[in-house]
DNA sequence: ACTGTTCGTTTACGCTTGTAATCAATAAAT
DNA sequence: ATTTATTGATTACAAGCGTAAACGAACAGT
């Protein structure tokens, strides 16, 4: 990723700089038909949205006349892979292969996405576990083994 | 899911759940001993943090003598699978196989997750797609195939 | 030159969240 | 019986967030 994101972007900020990211650069106008179409925001809200993205400078601008035009730095996929990562430390390391595979289960996937997700398992397999050690700590995890561990389980 | 989970869970709240999963049925007592040694949280903060999950319903509650022992109907792997599904309606459904393969990269996993993974895509390859159909809008995404279709891309 | 429109900035406001102190009721200890 | 500790409930309070109106400067149209 581009930039320090230890910005966090609010479901919100999300619509906004998913346009951006469509766009590349785009004036607040863009951004304001796209949204108010649909989520039925006021301009004013959107408005509102923009002026914090570019105060946590998340998005950058640029002069053109008397308005802006704004774009980013932070990429889409970096933030995605970001959030889910922060995500995932809700979750015991052990149960992380089961939780890919509901949403293996769930995603519309192509011939190709399997296909390179077979791959990327085969890479994996050099680096596989036979338990997965679990990451949580005592009191917070099902799995009891290891008891006397303070790195639980 | 047991519940209707509109609910949401908060950062901090999520570390009570998992006191709460990882117990089954769990004093306070307990709840504030483990994160107040994990997160350095005061008594004060984790009893209100309860208090809110008891408002919500998401904990349940059961009198013993002057004190509750809690419990939850949500389980735990239902609540992560909805918070995803969420999550991922802020990602193109083009992208989404990507976003799983880096999840995979950076999992850990076993070998019987490998593997379990590997049937799911098996499975999955029944109903996979030539090209993954695009969920945006037009704006938000892109892709720009299809431009006169609302349906982005 | 005036007027309406556009667009960024400022202000608003109630709700949520993180973090906690205080209070009141009860139980335990002396 | 009085004191002390436990524990749930109430109150607090600043920051963040969703949602928006109002303001002011600059531009566009006439």
């Amino acid at each position: 990723m581009a930039i320090e994101m230890d910005q966090h972007i609010t479901n919100a900020e999300w619509e906004v700089m998913r346009v951006v990211w469509a766009q590349g650069e785009v004036s607040s106008k863009v951004i304001i038909e796209v949204l108010s179409k649909k989520r039925g925001w006021k301009e004013a809200t959107i408005k509102t949205l923009i002026g914090r993205l570019v105060n946590k400078r998340v998005l950058q601008t640029k002069k053109e006349g008397r308005k802006f035009i704004y774009s980013t730095e932070v990429e889409e996929d970096a933030l995605v892979n970001d959030t889910l990562d922060q995500f995932f430390h809700n979750v015991c390391s052990k149960d992380v292969g089961q939780t890919i595979q509901v949403l293996i289960e769930k995603a519309m996937l192509s011939h190709e996405d399997i296909a390179s997700l077979k791959q990327a398992l085969i890479r994996k397999e050099r680096e596989a576990y036979d338990v997965v050690p679990c990451n949580c700590i005592k009191g917070q995890c099902r799995c009891h083994h290891n008891k006397n561990n303070e790195e639980c389980c």
